[in-house]
DNA sequence: TTGGCGCTTAAAGATTTATTAAAAACCATC
DNA sequence: GATGGTTTTTAATAAATCTTTAAGCGCCAA
């Protein structure tokens, strides 16, 4: 799971950071409004956590411009104790609204909350550990995979991308996204992915005309349907 | 919207009531705790406001019975500041969890937050991701088209055009609007367009004397009317 | 009604993109 | 430092898509 954090100070969003990562989450940081904008828009992140007293653009503007574009929990977090501040975040479509100094283990707690429920109300396993789908079945904390109730051995890279398809099924993944979230780098040869899509269809048994799990869309990517 | 209120002290339970009301909502309220909990099971409650301490059957108790059942906004009200407590609720499947004394204004705010997100959660699949217009629907995640529940199946570019006149309907869009949008090419055939647009149609059963989708407009371009 | 301009159509050629297999680089373990 | 497995790169091949072309058709105005 990705956790974007907008925060310009650096000693809070270092701390906020480090507890974020200890619970196991993955953290990408932005400091400055714009930056910040951008970055929440990315499909990989998961859930914002949003400082309102941002440079060039502020928290609110953030907030409501994310919401028209994209169905992701916001966490507000703010110095501003005043009514008015909170009422008007909660207005424009933030889930939360925290107030500075908080307890770092009530912010995990609440991330987690907020991504509970948005799995549990949209349907989106992607924090459930066994994920089953059409004869194809993950468990994801001892990275074991079956097929049809036999089970096959897949390498470490392997079972990543598998588990990313998995877990954003009916969404179409290009090479780069996968390259990405994978191997979380910018450099690299994306045709890495196209071998490793290769190499997992081969051991699910997934060759042939119509693909029964990872379909290719031409120009576009691959797509795994539920 | 209905919203149940469970809390013992007769005072902050007349409060509260009172600031929902004025709020616009209906109010329904419980006392003790086997009371609230059956309460709260009754399909008209959209929302449970859950204080912690309660005789006989304390709030952790009921969130994580409720939860069970049913995925219904439940709001956590106590006097404990704990953390330990916090993290216990939200871990429970508590949506929020509000420390007494809190301003009325703020759990308005806060309810109604809760009360749209489930409504843009749950109601329709939401996100402008599936777009639907006179029997032609898109879904742009998972670039899919269906015609009239039939699928069909688009290239990458043929997609892309579709996109296009499907996000900006009754707009006239010239041959060169559509290269610079699609292509984000300035050099160029633009005829390549127009082949684009009758493969479009072809695939869509759109071909024939009055196009029931992309229409053509002499010396403007073409138009997709809602 | 006719000429011209713009749109449509179909098909061939060019280009892009994906697949495959095999070799090379890498890595942990003994 | 050899070994076996994994991962990445590479290059040839295959497949699908995209673009161009050219001929024909239809709309509109004179």
């Amino acid at each position: 799971m990705t956790i974007l954090l907008v925060e310009d100070d650096e000693a809070i969003r270092n701390l906020e950071k480090d507890y974020l990562e200890a619970a196991g989450f993955t953290v990408q940081t932005a400091e400055r409004g714009p930056e910040g904008m951008e970055a929440s828009l990315r499909p990989e992140v998961d859930l914002v956590v949003l400082d309102l007293m941002l440079p060039e653009l502020n928290g609110f503007e953030i907030c409501r411009r994310l919401r028209e574009q994209r169905e992701v929990p916001i966490l507000i977090v703010s110095a501003k104790t005043d009514d008015f501040d909170k009422v008007r975040a909660l207005g424009l479509g933030a889930d939360d609204y925290l107030v500075k100094p908080f307890s770092p283990a009530e912010m995990v707690a609440r991330v987690k909350a907020h991504l509970a429920r948005f799995d549990r109300l949209t349907g989106k396993n992607a924090l459930a550990d066994v994920i089953e789908l059409r004869g194809l079945r993950l468990n994801r904390s001892a990275r074991r995979v079956w097929v049809d109730d036999q089970e096959v051995t897949l390498t470490s890279k392997e079972f990543d991308v598998l588990e990313l398809f998995v877990t954003n099924p009916s969404r179409v993944l290009s090479k780069e996204e996968i390259f990405d979230r994978v191997w979380g780098l910018t450099y690299g040869d994306v045709s890495t992915v196209t071998v490793h899509v290769r190499k997992i269809r081969e051991k699910l048994a997934d060759t042939g005309d119509e693909p029964r799990y990872i379909k290719t869309l031409w120009g576009a990517g691959y797509r795994l349907d539920p």
